[in-house]
DNA sequence: GCCAACGTTGGC
DNA sequence: GCCAACGTTGGC
């Protein structure tokens, strides 16, 4: 099935800016997007995720300076390039080192995506939760904990939409 | 810091 | 294969 679908596809990637924000992904241009260590989220990366699909980048468990709630979408990037294992996994030094992955048979994958830009302003969870026209998104859905989530295509364009607008 | 929701692990 | 215990996520 995926092999067979043609055309972009949107997508919302949630980060901690602790660890890794869309100020550091603007800086650096591109990266790796390593670390996930969930299956549904592997099988999006390993199998679905291809050039040119478009990101939302959103950071979770996310505060200002000063302490404010800063959840939400804040930029776009774009999938640079399609699943690959995550060596990350093999590395005993790293902290996503997973003992049971193994080279030949690689249990994590990942995508490389690009910057494309930040948005204008942070589009809030609060806010997504705000507009019916999003009810059915996942990230506003109570307990949704998955890091790689398929957008569909009108909300990917909702969300663009409320971009423009002053939020209340 | 709390805790609900969720995913994973492991004993049986 | 069930399910209780445990660990993690992530909003509040």
């Amino acid at each position: 099935m995926a092999t067979k679908d043609k055309g972009v596809r949107y997508w919302l990637f949630k980060t901690e800016p602790d660890v890794y924000s869309i100020d550091q992904l603007q800086k650096e241009k591109t990266c790796y997007w390593e670390g996930i260590r969930n299956y549904q989220a592997r099988n999006s990366l390993r199998d679905d995720a291809k050039p040119g699909d478009h990101v939302f980048i959103y950071h979770s468990n996310a505060k200002t300076d000063d302490g404010k709630p800063a959840i939400g979408i804040v930029g776009i990037a774009e999938v640079c390039k399609a699943g690959y294992p995550d060596h990350t996994a093999l590395d005993p030094k790293s902290k996503y080192y997973d003992p049971k992955s193994k080279a030949d048979n690689p249990t994590w994958y990942m995508v490389d995506v690009k910057f494309v830009r930040k948005l204008n302003r942070l589009i809030s969870l609060q806010e997504l939760k705000s507009n019916p026209a999003l009810e059915k998104m996942l990230v506003v859905q109570a307990g949704s904990r998955l890091s790689i989530q398929p957008v569909q295509s009108n909300e990917w364009q909702t969300v663009l939409n409320m971009e423009k607008n002053t939020p209340k």
